[in-house]
DNA sequence: ATATCGATTATCT
DNA sequence: GATAATCGATATG
């Protein structure tokens, strides 16, 4: 069975909307001729004028014209001095909104992961738990940084990050407030896979 | 088990 | 100059 990247179509809409949607989807990628896949389990939905904890709620910046670019394009941006984070656009051209890739269940390259992550495993085995579970995880397990990926088309069949339907089906979802910001925290624009062991926090 | 803290830099005030 | 959509290490119960 062959899989190929989601349309632009779905990454068109509300965020909230593709938040949801993308739980079960994953995040595939081609690198040094090796495929790495992991299962979206943890995301979060950042809407445009209006959020105050969304990076599209000042206008466009050097920094986050992505955003306002066409659906379906890699947002990646350094946090902390230290970690990228891996958003994709969502909403017509001209209008912001992303969702944020927090967790991943990882499902194939395995070991390219663990050498990317620094965990090199003593007896052969991988602790999967400590892979792809928070952005600043997920995105060194895949090799992604801002320099080689921010504003990539993740719909577009010859680029090496894609996102694709796995055609597995979600038991239960769940909502809550999003991570590690202080405004808006009321809102509950989280979305996990309630089943799933690799969801971060 | 949870809590606190330092790292390190792009970005914006 | 302050802050940040985080992580890993260390400390303590």
């Amino acid at each position: 069975m062959r899989f190929y990247p989601l349309p632009r179509s779905f990454f068109s809409r509300d965020p909230r909307r593709v938040a949801r949607e993308l739980l079960g989807k994953a995040v595939v990628r081609f690198r040094k001729k090796k495929i790495l896949v992991g299962r979206i389990v943890e995301v979060e939905a950042y809407l445009g004028k209006g959020d105050p904890a969304a990076h599209a709620a000042a206008g466009v910046t050097a920094r986050n014209r992505v955003l306002f670019g066409p659906p379906g394009h890699a947002y990646v941006y350094f946090i902390y001095g230290q970690h990228f984070c891996l958003n994709v656009s969502c909403q017509p051209e001209g209008k912001a909104g992303c969702v944020l890739i927090r967790a991943l269940e990882p499902l194939a390259g395995l070991e390219e992961m663990a050498r990317a992550r620094g965990l090199r495993a003593k007896d052969g085995k991988v602790a999967s738990k400590r892979l792809t579970t928070g952005p600043g995880r997920l995105c060194q397990a895949m090799g992604i940084t801002r320099a080689r990926d921010n504003g990539k088309d993740v719909t577009w069949e010859d680029s090496d990050l894609w996102i694709v339907d796995l055609r597995f089906r979600p038991r239960r979802i769940r909502r809550t407030p999003r991570i590690g910001i202080r405004q808006a925290t009321a809102e509950k624009l989280r979305y996990i896979l309630a089943e799933s062991e690799f969801v971060s926090g």
